[in-house]
DNA sequence: TTGAAAGCGTTACCAG
DNA sequence: CTGGTAACGCTTTCAA
């Protein structure tokens, strides 16, 4: 059902005050009786040209009584550039891992002088995409996951951005690359599970759109820490309700599994409880291993084990993306950047 | 211990093709053999001039061929608006009922053919923080809970915002309000424990800051629903941590308390599974309620009983402002949008 | 149907 | 130390 706002009345505003139009430095100049280049020097604290402390104090205090704010967009124009960092906007409802790690990341590019936003582009794909945040001519972009190409990058590259850095699954032509490989975490996972002896192996895949990008390398890595071996991996598709967790714990007898990587700790949790209401011990006769580490892993019992992620620094990237910026022309760089170890507890 | 990268060596980029400086319209101009007018025209589809076909032809392959991107900058600064809305990005992990919201918003704006950014003020509070969002030149500005005062409401206007629109607690005068008044979430729970017969409630209060915008207002609307009652409502302060869940819990017999609001699903996990490690039946000894309605709470033993909140749609959040932008005089709507009903499981 | 020119708000250069 | 002026990229009015 759609929510229906309910009004509430208010009394009228007081007489708005003259919806006065937007103030320019030259409404400040000339309340102050100095000329706009003056203003200029004084807000800038420009240090090349030296002010009189009356004139500044006469140029500060226009600008206060005006409600001055500069106006970034021309600002840019005239210098040529701008100090405006963009990322998209997660579109998928994000761990509160990768939202740790963007608010520092934010706030170390904010240390450095910059601007950040996250584009929300929705229903925009790749290369399109890509000419949406061109036309805001960010300094750098940075791009979580896969979907942008080297079309993409070039067109942000012919746009003035003078760093693209990717963090996702692999490099591309043009961009410096952060290798976030979830490869390696169900690579993890799967070795962990076969050295506790197990062999029937399943892994559970999200039936959720827009995890691919993660699930799909995690499932690969438990197959490739496998190839070779005796075990056996089973692919299980997973939503996260609980009516799909009771019907895949049904068929459990069935699937004869003595273990399962749940892709995260949410859906471990999920199938770990479906387990355990149709009577399937944990660990003992299937374990069971999330990733992620996160704390409702701990407060499961038995507790979850999991693979702890270890991202890189918000102060790294952000050092990085100041590095690309300031050299350009540099060849990208690429480095590995998820650390992935196990967190042995009690379900594996 | 802060992460190292590990970088790979890559082969050289192949010849940077000239770093040409970024093409404009009149770059495209000259290869398509017309002026900067006809090129304005053909690219923005101007109804109100006709091109000839072979000139569109002509116009748009230089375009391509060039990789052109309008100045988002450039072309606000001569329209004297811009389709921007800013938020502020999240500086607190929020939950997935938050995130699911912003999302549905943006698409909804975007349908609107409003560009969505999200603003990372890391540091900026109040006013510095309009301050800086002024900059942008946005057409309307949306900010969730409070930090928000009249002083900031005016800078934005005064900058040129069509729309400023508050989601949090109270009304900020001069801005449209979509009142989510916390205080109800806490009324219902309160209210719900005492027709389930409890008279000694705890109510949990994160200790990490930034939540108090959502946890005071619970707190005393717990207050609210049990004042001129025999019930007493004990304020319960709690870190989100395994260690001080187990510290409350261990001096649960001393609190005497009969039921908890745990400010929500997520602190009720953790208080749960801490009662239930020190012996504490729920709900025979003590009743427990959170707020949400996370998944997790479903999959809790026994079910956790839970405050289920309502948020508006985003499309009708993106009318709002488009409604706003089109009419700025308008005075200021308030909204209460923040349905709260108890959803009764076997926790309570 | 196309072109020339003005102007949006800033800052940097160069004279006074 | 201060003021005039040009230029950033784009759209739009007016003239051809």
């Amino acid at each position: 059902m759609r929510h229906v706002m309910v009004q509430i009345p208010k009394t009228p505003a007081p007489a708005s005050p003259a919806p006065r139009s937007v103030p320019t430095s030259a409404d400040v100049a000339r309340l102050a009786g100095v000329s706009r280049a003056t203003v200029s020097y004084v807000l800038n604290n420009t240090s090349a040209v030296r002010i009189s402390e009356p004139t500044r104090r006469r140029v500060h205090e226009a600008a206060k009584e005006l409600g001055y704010v500069p106006h970034a967009a021309a600002r840019s124009l005239r210098a040529g550039h701008s100090r405006l960092v963009l990322m998209p906007a997660p579109t998928v409802p994000v761990g509160q891992l990768y939202g740790q790690f963007i608010n520092e990341l934010q706030w170390a590019l904010s240390r450095l002088d910059y601007t950040v936003v996250q584009h929300g582009s929705v229903g925009l794909h790749g290369d399109e995409a890509a000419r949406a945040w061109a036309e805001l001519r960010p300094v750098a972009v940075l791009v979580p996951g896969a979907g942008l190409g080297p079309k993409g990058v070039a067109v942000l590259k012919r746009s003035g951005a003078r760093a693209v850095v990717t963090l996702g699954p692999e490099s591309v032509e043009g961009a410096h690359a952060l290798l976030m490989d979830h490869e390696a975490v169900g690579r993890c996972a799967g070795t962990h599970l076969y050295e506790r002896g197990r062999r029937r192996i399943g892994v559970v895949v999200p039936e959720e759109a827009g995890l691919e990008a993660f699930s799909l390398p995690r499932l690969e890595g438990v197959r490739n820490a496998l190839r070779g071996t005796d075990a056996t991996v089973t692919r299980l598709p997973l939503a996260h309700t609980e009516e799909a967790g009771a019907r895949l714990a049904a068929r459990w007898h069935d699937l004869g599994l003595d273990a399962v990587f749940a892709y995260n700790d949410e859906y471990a949790m999920l199938l770990m409880r479906a387990l355990q209401d149709q009577g399937v011990d944990v660990p003992g006769e299937t374990a069971l291993i999330g990733a992620d580490d996160l704390m409702i892993g701990r407060l499961l019992r038995p507790r979850l084990s999991t693979v702890h992620l270890e991202l890189p620094s918000g102060r790294d990237l952000a050092e990085l993306v100041d590095r690309a910026v300031r050299d350009p022309g540099a060849v990208p760089e690429t480095h590995k950047v998820l650390g992935a170890t196990v967190v042995h507890r009690e379900s594996s």
